[in-house]
DNA sequence: ATACATCAAACGTCTGATGTTTATGTTTTT
DNA sequence: AAAAACATAAACATCAGACGTTTGATGTAT
């Protein structure tokens, strides 16, 4: 994972070395969450660097949630380290000023592919649950006065769902993380009428029309994004 | 350096502190993307820690593609910006035991939307950088003695070339991302066939086509991974 | 104006030492 | 015997100083 593209234009750092030394480690070893990793002097003798170096590489992996590091004690494979990775992820969104168009996308490939898997793998009983949740959402859309804040949260529950049935784990926590990414921006007023034909269109297990919903919804989105975006704010 | 009276030991670390302050610099001063970062002996002194906290800190933000460091010249705020946010939770999945079927998945949903992007977005330019490492590849298929290695060098290089050009960069980290995790047990004879075809379709601008190219090619992957994972053993 | 040589600044790495925390085994107390 | 207190070693956290390597800029000769 290195630099992309990397010619031929230098050596890798020992930094880099070592990371992607670890990185080894934990794939060919097969070591388990939990797992204890040698202390720094030992791994800086074994790699021929120095500790310093194997502090930044291991810095970097726990910053990424591969390892954990317990003062006094030593470095393990991390085993639910994903949610230490969300702040920072945030705050980069934040600073480098988001490319909205390129996450959308993300989002809509994600909930494309989404949506084919459950169509496609899904049981009746899934599908029921998924039923379910639409109904509260449709009550929560209809209730008076409307509780948008409510509303907003079923529709995250019912993402959430869908990810859940997809029966692909890896794609299930990917897309767990995009909706997480987007839920500060959630609207569910805006998005209800598509999300409803998209729901309509996954019961039917109608895989072209899920689809076409999913990027109507999608569009419409951007497409508001877009203009609560850019009013033009002096100062 | 002995602080006597200390109540309330540090909680958190110089490096945590560090990285903080950091952001907080980002945000308040309101840098740029391209601006500088004050040298590490200049923000260690700053922050009263030494440079190796500085390091460590400029690691992990580095890691995050919020920073870039610059040998010999100095450390920027990266305008690579949110591309590789997607990089610790794919990092994340790889070691915690994913299966083969769920990455096979998600290669062609990422390769499917890939194409879709670059026949959607790529330049006339663009495609004919592809076409000519199709010719590369074309050649060293038909090379006697035929020489695997440099075959699947190439067919690694054109699929970097294709998430290069699909003019998203999220997309193109997370595919570089899943290209890496393919390329040790890649074989680029088998898929030859299917590559070319889509290879066609995307000079044709053909989304389809493409597409449907992308699916067979993985699924010719996915059964010939199954053979040769599954040797009759009922074990 | 271009090409090359030089130099200072900045990151990369190393060595070695000291501080702090944690886990663990041992001793003492109850 | 069980529990609490203590002692110790191992491991991470941090610091300090030094030297190496790369890069960008500057100046000079062509």
């Amino acid at each position: 994972m290195s630099d992309m593209f990397r010619i031929d234009s230098q050596r890798k750092s020992a930094v880099d070395t070592v990371v992607d030394k670890v990185k080894s480690l934990l794939i060919e070893k097969q070591l388990k969450p939990g797992d204890l990793i040698p202390p720094e002097p030992v791994l800086a003798e074994q790699l021929g660097v120095s500790r310093g170096s194997i502090r930044e590489a291991m810095k970097i992996l726990s910053s990424f949630g591969i390892v954990e590091i317990r003062r006094g004690d030593g470095t393990y494979i991390s085993n639910a380290g994903n949610q230490k990775i969300f702040d920072p992820l945030l705050f980069n969104i934040l600073v480098s000023g988001a490319d909205f168009r390129e996450l959308i996308e993300v989002r809509a490939m994600m909930e494309k592919e989404v949506v084919r898997l459950i169509i496609s793998n899904a049981s009746d009983e899934e599908l029921a649950g998924l039923d379910q949740c639409m109904d509260e959402f449709d009550l929560a859309e209809k209730q008076i006065p409307h509780n948008r804040e409510v509303a907003d949260k079923i529709d995250l529950k019912y993402h959430r769902l869908m990810g859940d049935i997809t029966h692909n784990r890896i794609i299930t926590s990917m897309y767990n993380f995009v909706i997480d990414l987007f839920a500060p921006t959630i609207n569910s007023d805006l998005g209800y009428k598509e999300h409803k034909k998209m729901h309509l269109a996954i019961m039917a297990r109608d895989i072209p029309g899920a689809v076409t919903a999913v990027e109507d919804h999608n569009n419409a989105w951007k497409k508001n994004k877009d203009e609560s975006l850019h009013p033009e704010t002096p100062s």
